[in-house]
DNA sequence: CTCCTGTATCTTGATATCAAGATATACCAC
DNA sequence: GTGGTATATCTTGATATCAAGATACAGGAG
Protein backbone atom coordinates (compact mmCIF):
# COMPACT_ATOMS: atom_id res chain seq x y z
CA UNK A 1 0.00 0.00 0.00
CA UNK A 2 1.35 3.34 -0.78
CA UNK A 3 1.20 6.55 0.42
CA UNK A 4 -1.86 8.05 -2.32
CA UNK A 5 -3.72 4.45 -1.56
CA UNK A 6 -3.47 5.12 2.15
CA UNK A 7 -4.75 8.86 2.14
CA UNK A 8 -7.56 7.53 -0.09
CA UNK A 9 -8.40 5.08 2.70
CA UNK A 10 -8.52 7.76 5.58
CA UNK A 11 -10.80 9.78 3.21
CA UNK A 12 -13.00 6.40 2.65
CA UNK A 13 -13.11 6.35 6.64
CA UNK A 14 -14.61 10.09 7.42
CA UNK A 15 -16.14 11.21 3.85
CA UNK A 16 -17.35 7.69 3.00
CA UNK A 17 -19.88 9.55 0.96
CA UNK A 18 -17.25 11.34 -0.74
CA UNK A 19 -15.48 9.99 -4.14
CA UNK A 20 -11.95 10.47 -3.91
CA UNK A 21 -11.17 7.97 -6.20
CA UNK A 22 -9.51 11.03 -8.76
CA UNK A 23 -6.56 10.79 -6.40
CA UNK A 24 -5.37 8.02 -7.21
CA UNK A 25 -4.73 9.19 -10.46
CA UNK A 26 -3.95 12.72 -9.83
CA UNK A 27 -2.29 12.81 -6.11
CA UNK A 28 -0.22 9.77 -7.57
CA UNK A 29 1.13 11.87 -10.08
CA UNK A 30 2.24 14.87 -7.78
CA UNK A 31 3.83 12.89 -5.08
CA UNK A 32 5.83 10.20 -7.20
CA UNK A 33 7.03 13.55 -9.09
CA UNK A 34 8.29 14.96 -5.92
CA UNK A 35 9.82 11.55 -4.68
CA UNK A 36 11.52 11.33 -8.17
CA UNK A 37 13.02 15.37 -8.03
CA UNK A 38 14.54 14.16 -4.61
CA UNK A 39 16.57 11.42 -6.80
CA UNK A 40 17.83 13.86 -9.52
CA UNK A 41 18.27 16.59 -7.19
CA UNK A 42 21.12 14.41 -5.70
CA UNK A 43 22.68 13.61 -8.57
CA UNK A 44 22.54 17.33 -9.58
CA UNK A 45 23.97 18.66 -6.50
CA UNK A 46 26.98 15.76 -6.25
CA UNK A 47 27.93 18.12 -9.73
CA UNK A 48 27.45 21.39 -7.77
CA UNK A 49 24.48 22.08 -9.68
CA UNK A 50 20.51 23.04 -9.23
CA UNK A 51 17.89 21.36 -10.59
CA UNK A 52 16.66 24.97 -12.38
CA UNK A 53 20.27 25.49 -13.37
CA UNK A 54 20.77 22.11 -15.22
CA UNK A 55 17.07 23.04 -16.51
CA UNK A 56 18.33 26.16 -18.70
CA UNK A 57 21.85 24.92 -19.54
CA UNK A 58 19.63 21.87 -20.73
CA UNK A 59 17.43 24.07 -23.04
CA UNK A 60 20.34 26.36 -24.28
CA UNK A 61 22.17 23.27 -25.01
CA UNK A 62 19.33 21.31 -27.30
CA UNK A 63 18.59 24.26 -28.78
CA UNK A 64 21.24 23.82 -30.80
CA UNK A 65 23.91 26.31 -32.38
CA UNK A 66 24.71 29.05 -31.82
CA UNK A 67 23.11 27.40 -28.21
CA UNK A 68 21.20 30.57 -27.36
CA UNK A 69 17.73 31.63 -26.75
CA UNK A 70 16.14 34.99 -25.67
CA UNK A 71 14.87 35.43 -22.19
CA UNK A 72 11.40 35.17 -23.62
CA UNK A 73 12.31 31.92 -24.81
CA UNK A 74 13.41 30.55 -21.95
CA UNK A 75 10.01 31.81 -19.87
CA UNK A 76 8.03 29.52 -21.68
CA UNK A 77 10.32 26.87 -22.16
CA UNK A 78 10.92 26.37 -18.53
CA UNK A 79 7.39 27.68 -17.63
CA UNK A 80 8.27 30.53 -15.39
CA UNK A 81 7.76 34.02 -14.81
CA UNK A 82 9.98 36.70 -16.57
CA UNK A 83 11.67 38.01 -13.63
CA UNK A 84 12.40 33.69 -12.14
CA UNK A 85 14.47 34.10 -15.84
CA UNK A 86 16.12 37.47 -15.05
CA UNK A 87 16.84 35.85 -11.99
CA UNK A 88 18.30 32.69 -13.57
CA UNK A 89 20.19 34.22 -16.24
CA UNK A 90 21.72 36.68 -13.22
CA UNK A 91 23.35 33.69 -11.34
CA UNK A 92 24.52 31.65 -14.14
CA UNK A 93 26.07 34.44 -15.56
CA UNK A 94 27.90 34.72 -12.50
CA UNK A 95 29.06 30.88 -12.67
CA UNK A 96 30.55 31.73 -15.88
CA UNK A 97 27.80 29.26 -17.63
CA UNK A 98 25.71 31.82 -20.00
CA UNK A 99 26.04 35.23 -21.29
CA UNK A 100 23.93 38.04 -22.05
CA UNK A 101 23.68 39.68 -25.61
CA UNK A 102 21.88 42.46 -26.74
CA UNK A 103 20.03 41.78 -29.82
CA UNK A 104 21.01 44.94 -32.03
CA UNK A 105 17.83 44.83 -34.39
CA UNK A 106 15.66 44.85 -31.34
CA UNK A 107 17.54 46.48 -28.44
CA UNK A 108 14.61 45.12 -25.82
CA UNK A 109 15.81 42.04 -26.52
CA UNK A 110 18.39 39.90 -24.70
CA UNK A 111 20.30 36.97 -26.26
CA UNK A 112 21.53 34.16 -23.41
CA UNK A 113 24.08 31.99 -25.07
CA UNK A 114 25.84 29.08 -23.22
CA UNK A 115 29.86 29.68 -22.89
CA UNK A 116 32.34 26.91 -23.77
CA UNK A 117 32.19 26.60 -19.98
CA UNK A 118 28.46 25.84 -19.84
CA UNK A 119 28.29 23.81 -22.55
CA UNK A 120 30.87 21.46 -21.14
CA UNK A 121 29.35 21.12 -17.69
CA UNK A 122 25.87 20.85 -19.30
CA UNK A 123 27.14 17.52 -21.30
CA UNK A 124 28.71 16.27 -18.45
CA UNK A 125 25.96 16.50 -16.36
CA UNK A 126 23.38 15.54 -18.42
CA UNK A 127 25.06 12.04 -19.07
CA UNK A 128 25.21 10.90 -15.48
CA UNK A 129 21.60 12.19 -15.41
CA UNK A 130 20.33 10.21 -17.64
CA UNK A 131 22.21 7.49 -15.95
CA UNK A 132 20.12 8.66 -13.20
CA UNK A 133 16.69 8.04 -15.05
CA UNK A 134 17.79 5.12 -16.65
CA UNK A 135 18.30 3.50 -13.16
CA UNK A 136 14.89 4.78 -11.70
CA UNK A 137 12.77 3.36 -14.67
CA UNK A 138 14.74 0.25 -13.91
CA UNK A 139 12.98 -0.09 -10.79
CA UNK A 140 9.62 -0.08 -12.75
CA UNK A 141 10.84 -2.43 -15.55
CA UNK A 142 10.92 -2.39 -18.98
CA UNK A 143 7.31 -3.55 -19.46
CA UNK A 144 5.55 -1.12 -17.18
CA UNK A 145 7.92 1.26 -17.91
CA UNK A 146 6.48 1.37 -21.52
CA UNK A 147 2.90 1.39 -20.04
CA UNK A 148 3.68 4.34 -18.22
CA UNK A 149 5.48 5.93 -20.88
CA UNK A 150 2.03 5.68 -23.34
CA UNK A 151 -0.41 6.85 -20.38
CA UNK A 152 1.92 9.96 -19.63
CA UNK A 153 2.10 10.95 -23.61
CA UNK A 154 -1.47 10.70 -23.78
CA UNK A 155 -2.21 12.51 -20.78
CA UNK A 156 -0.01 15.35 -21.83
CA UNK A 157 -1.91 15.55 -25.21
CA UNK A 158 -5.52 15.00 -23.94
CA UNK A 159 -4.26 18.53 -21.68
CA UNK A 160 -3.09 19.99 -25.15
CA UNK A 161 0.85 20.07 -24.03
CA UNK A 162 2.91 21.53 -26.68
CA UNK A 163 6.08 23.15 -27.31
CA UNK A 164 6.81 26.27 -26.54
CA UNK A 165 7.75 27.17 -30.22
CA UNK A 166 7.75 23.99 -32.42
CA UNK A 167 9.53 25.37 -35.57
CA UNK A 168 12.82 27.45 -35.56
CA UNK A 169 12.48 30.54 -35.73
CA UNK A 170 13.66 32.23 -39.34
CA UNK B 1 3.55 16.08 -30.27
CA UNK B 2 3.46 17.28 -26.72
CA UNK B 3 6.97 19.23 -25.46
CA UNK B 4 8.65 16.63 -23.88
CA UNK B 5 8.40 14.61 -27.37
CA UNK B 6 10.13 17.99 -29.15
CA UNK B 7 12.73 18.20 -26.26
CA UNK B 8 13.71 14.91 -26.83
CA UNK B 9 13.86 15.34 -31.02
CA UNK B 10 15.85 18.24 -29.90
CA UNK B 11 18.01 16.42 -28.29
CA UNK B 12 18.29 13.71 -31.14
CA UNK B 13 19.57 16.21 -33.24
CA UNK B 14 22.10 17.73 -31.13
CA UNK B 15 23.39 14.80 -29.39
CA UNK B 16 22.27 11.64 -31.15
CA UNK B 17 24.92 9.71 -29.44
CA UNK B 18 23.12 10.02 -26.24
CA UNK B 19 19.75 7.94 -25.14
CA UNK B 20 17.23 10.48 -24.19
CA UNK B 21 14.16 7.79 -23.96
CA UNK B 22 14.70 8.14 -20.17
CA UNK B 23 13.30 11.49 -20.20
CA UNK B 24 9.69 10.17 -22.28
CA UNK B 25 8.56 9.12 -18.65
CA UNK B 26 10.29 11.41 -16.32
CA UNK B 27 10.38 14.08 -17.89
CA UNK B 28 6.56 13.95 -18.68
CA UNK B 29 6.19 13.01 -15.03
CA UNK B 30 7.06 16.07 -13.62
CA UNK B 31 5.87 18.22 -16.40
CA UNK B 32 2.34 16.64 -16.34
CA UNK B 33 2.39 17.37 -12.53
CA UNK B 34 3.61 21.50 -12.76
CA UNK B 35 0.83 21.50 -15.51
CA UNK B 36 -1.97 19.71 -13.87
CA UNK B 37 -1.19 22.14 -10.48
CA UNK B 38 -1.85 25.04 -12.10
CA UNK B 39 -5.43 23.89 -12.55
CA UNK B 40 -5.57 22.76 -8.99
CA UNK B 41 -4.13 26.20 -7.83
CA UNK B 42 -6.89 28.12 -10.05
CA UNK B 43 -9.49 26.52 -7.71
CA UNK B 44 -8.10 26.43 -4.91
CA UNK B 45 -7.34 30.53 -5.51
CA UNK B 46 -11.27 30.50 -6.26
CA UNK B 47 -12.07 29.92 -2.46
CA UNK B 48 -8.72 31.97 -1.23
CA UNK B 49 -6.50 29.14 -0.34
CA UNK B 50 -3.07 28.32 -1.23
CA UNK B 51 -2.41 24.76 -2.17
CA UNK B 52 -0.17 24.27 0.62
CA UNK B 53 -2.92 25.62 2.60
CA UNK B 54 -5.18 22.68 1.61
CA UNK B 55 -3.00 20.43 2.02
CA UNK B 56 -2.54 20.93 5.98
CA UNK B 57 -6.25 21.13 6.10
CA UNK B 58 -6.82 17.77 4.32
CA UNK B 59 -4.13 16.11 6.15
CA UNK B 60 -5.60 17.19 9.89
CA UNK B 61 -9.16 16.02 8.26
CA UNK B 62 -8.77 12.41 6.87
CA UNK B 63 -6.72 11.45 10.48
CA UNK B 64 -10.07 11.90 12.08
CA UNK B 65 -11.38 12.78 14.83
CA UNK B 66 -10.20 14.57 17.00
CA UNK B 67 -8.64 16.23 13.68
CA UNK B 68 -5.37 16.78 15.04
CA UNK B 69 -1.95 15.59 14.52
CA UNK B 70 1.27 16.50 15.95
CA UNK B 71 4.20 18.92 14.26
CA UNK B 72 6.55 16.06 13.23
CA UNK B 73 3.44 13.55 12.02
CA UNK B 74 2.66 16.78 9.62
CA UNK B 75 6.12 17.06 8.84
CA UNK B 76 6.04 13.06 7.51
CA UNK B 77 2.66 13.38 5.76
CA UNK B 78 3.04 16.53 3.51
CA UNK B 79 7.10 15.52 3.17
CA UNK B 80 8.24 18.90 4.18
CA UNK B 81 11.19 19.76 6.56
CA UNK B 82 10.24 21.04 10.34
CA UNK B 83 10.81 24.80 9.64
CA UNK B 84 8.27 25.11 7.08
CA UNK B 85 5.34 23.37 8.96
CA UNK B 86 5.88 25.95 11.77
CA UNK B 87 5.70 28.19 9.27
CA UNK B 88 2.37 26.97 7.72
CA UNK B 89 1.11 26.02 11.32
CA UNK B 90 1.63 29.74 12.32
CA UNK B 91 -0.02 31.22 9.12
CA UNK B 92 -3.28 28.86 9.38
CA UNK B 93 -3.15 29.61 13.12
CA UNK B 94 -3.53 33.50 12.58
CA UNK B 95 -6.32 32.41 9.53
CA UNK B 96 -8.38 30.48 12.00
CA UNK B 97 -8.44 27.25 10.60
CA UNK B 98 -5.94 25.40 13.27
CA UNK B 99 -4.77 26.05 16.74
CA UNK B 100 -1.77 24.70 18.52
CA UNK B 101 -2.00 23.11 21.74
CA UNK B 102 0.63 21.65 23.86
CA UNK B 103 0.87 18.22 24.95
CA UNK B 104 0.79 17.88 28.55
CA UNK B 105 2.56 14.49 29.12
CA UNK B 106 5.52 15.06 26.50
CA UNK B 107 6.13 19.00 26.58
CA UNK B 108 8.01 18.88 23.84
CA UNK B 109 5.25 18.05 21.11
CA UNK B 110 2.69 20.55 19.32
CA UNK B 111 -0.89 19.00 19.03
CA UNK B 112 -1.91 20.76 15.74
CA UNK B 113 -6.36 20.74 15.77
CA UNK B 114 -8.66 21.48 13.15
CA UNK B 115 -10.72 24.45 14.39
CA UNK B 116 -14.76 23.84 13.50
CA UNK B 117 -14.25 26.71 11.09
CA UNK B 118 -10.90 25.14 9.54
CA UNK B 119 -13.03 22.07 8.90
CA UNK B 120 -15.72 23.78 7.47
CA UNK B 121 -13.57 25.25 5.01
CA UNK B 122 -12.07 22.18 3.85
CA UNK B 123 -14.91 19.90 3.22
CA UNK B 124 -16.39 22.73 1.16
CA UNK B 125 -13.13 23.34 -0.67
CA UNK B 126 -12.71 19.19 -1.16
CA UNK B 127 -15.91 18.51 -2.58
CA UNK B 128 -14.93 20.98 -5.38
CA UNK B 129 -11.24 19.95 -5.65
CA UNK B 130 -12.51 16.55 -6.18
CA UNK B 131 -15.02 17.90 -8.96
CA UNK B 132 -12.04 19.30 -10.83
CA UNK B 133 -9.74 16.75 -10.74
CA UNK B 134 -12.62 14.68 -11.85
CA UNK B 135 -12.89 17.15 -14.85
CA UNK B 136 -9.30 17.01 -15.90
CA UNK B 137 -9.10 13.33 -16.00
CA UNK B 138 -12.46 13.18 -18.17
CA UNK B 139 -10.24 15.12 -20.87
CA UNK B 140 -7.91 11.52 -20.90
CA UNK B 141 -10.80 9.54 -21.05
CA UNK B 142 -12.20 6.54 -18.75
CA UNK B 143 -10.10 3.97 -19.99
CA UNK B 144 -6.95 5.48 -20.45
CA UNK B 145 -7.26 7.08 -16.63
CA UNK B 146 -7.50 3.74 -15.49
CA UNK B 147 -4.32 2.73 -17.65
CA UNK B 148 -2.37 5.56 -16.09
CA UNK B 149 -3.63 4.86 -12.60
CA UNK B 150 -2.54 1.55 -12.19
CA UNK B 151 0.98 2.51 -14.08
CA UNK B 152 1.21 5.31 -11.26
CA UNK B 153 0.58 2.73 -8.41
CA UNK B 154 3.08 0.02 -10.23
CA UNK B 155 5.94 3.58 -9.85
CA UNK B 156 4.80 4.15 -6.53
CA UNK B 157 5.26 0.44 -5.48
CA UNK B 158 8.67 -0.02 -7.01
CA UNK B 159 9.67 3.24 -5.54
CA UNK B 160 9.10 1.94 -2.31
CA UNK B 161 6.95 4.95 -1.53
CA UNK B 162 5.18 4.19 2.06
CA UNK B 163 2.11 5.74 4.44
CA UNK B 164 3.90 8.35 6.91
CA UNK B 165 2.24 6.09 9.84
CA UNK B 166 0.60 3.41 8.21
CA UNK B 167 -1.26 2.01 11.74
CA UNK B 168 -2.88 4.72 13.66
CA UNK B 169 -1.08 5.25 17.16
CA UNK B 170 -2.08 3.13 20.74
C1' DC C 1 20.00 12.40 41.23
C1' DT C 2 22.99 13.56 37.28
C1' DC C 3 24.56 13.22 32.88
C1' DC C 4 24.07 11.97 28.25
C1' DT C 5 21.79 11.07 24.23
C1' DG C 6 17.89 11.36 21.42
C1' DT C 7 13.77 13.76 19.94
C1' DA C 8 10.25 17.64 18.81
C1' DT C 9 9.76 22.07 17.62
C1' DC C 10 11.23 26.57 16.53
C1' DT C 11 14.54 30.20 14.82
C1' DT C 12 17.68 32.20 11.61
C1' DG C 13 19.52 33.35 7.27
C1' DA C 14 19.65 32.48 2.47
C1' DT C 15 17.27 31.83 -1.77
C1' DA C 16 13.92 30.82 -5.54
C1' DT C 17 9.71 32.14 -6.96
C1' DC C 18 5.75 35.01 -8.28
C1' DA C 19 2.67 39.10 -9.11
C1' DA C 20 2.59 43.57 -10.35
C1' DG C 21 4.50 47.36 -12.11
C1' DA C 22 8.50 50.03 -14.27
C1' DT C 23 11.39 50.82 -18.22
C1' DA C 24 12.82 50.71 -22.80
C1' DT C 25 11.97 49.73 -27.34
C1' DA C 26 9.33 48.50 -31.59
C1' DC C 27 5.85 49.26 -34.83
C1' DC C 28 1.51 50.65 -36.74
C1' DA C 29 -1.85 54.25 -38.06
C1' DC C 30 -2.42 58.64 -39.39
C1' DG D 1 7.19 62.42 -38.08
C1' DT D 2 3.96 61.81 -33.84
C1' DG D 3 1.18 59.28 -30.81
C1' DG D 4 -0.55 55.20 -29.10
C1' DT D 5 -0.28 50.43 -28.26
C1' DA D 6 2.15 46.19 -27.87
C1' DT D 7 6.21 43.68 -26.50
C1' DA D 8 10.69 42.23 -23.92
C1' DT D 9 13.08 42.52 -19.99
C1' DC D 10 13.99 44.00 -15.45
C1' DT D 11 12.80 45.67 -10.68
C1' DT D 12 10.41 45.52 -6.39
C1' DG D 13 8.19 43.54 -2.56
C1' DA D 14 6.15 39.60 -0.54
C1' DT D 15 6.38 34.81 0.59
C1' DA D 16 7.30 29.76 0.85
C1' DT D 17 10.89 26.86 1.35
C1' DC D 18 15.13 24.70 3.09
C1' DA D 19 19.50 23.79 5.76
C1' DA D 20 21.56 24.27 9.88
C1' DG D 21 21.54 25.21 14.35
C1' DA D 22 19.16 26.55 18.82
C1' DT D 23 16.08 25.32 22.47
C1' DA D 24 13.50 22.51 25.41
C1' DC D 25 12.24 18.33 26.99
C1' DA D 26 12.28 13.03 27.71
C1' DG D 27 14.22 8.87 29.20
C1' DG D 28 17.79 5.71 30.31
C1' DA D 29 22.49 4.41 32.49
C1' DG D 30 25.12 4.63 36.28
Amino acid sequence: MDAVAYFMQQWADERPELDVTPMATIGRLSRLAALVQVRLDAVFAEHDLQSWEFDVLASLRRSGPPYSLTAGELDRTMMITSGTTTHRITRLEARGFVERVRDEDDRRVVHVGLTAQGRDVCDAVQDVHMENERAILALLGDDETRRLTQSLEAFAEALGDAPPSPPRRP
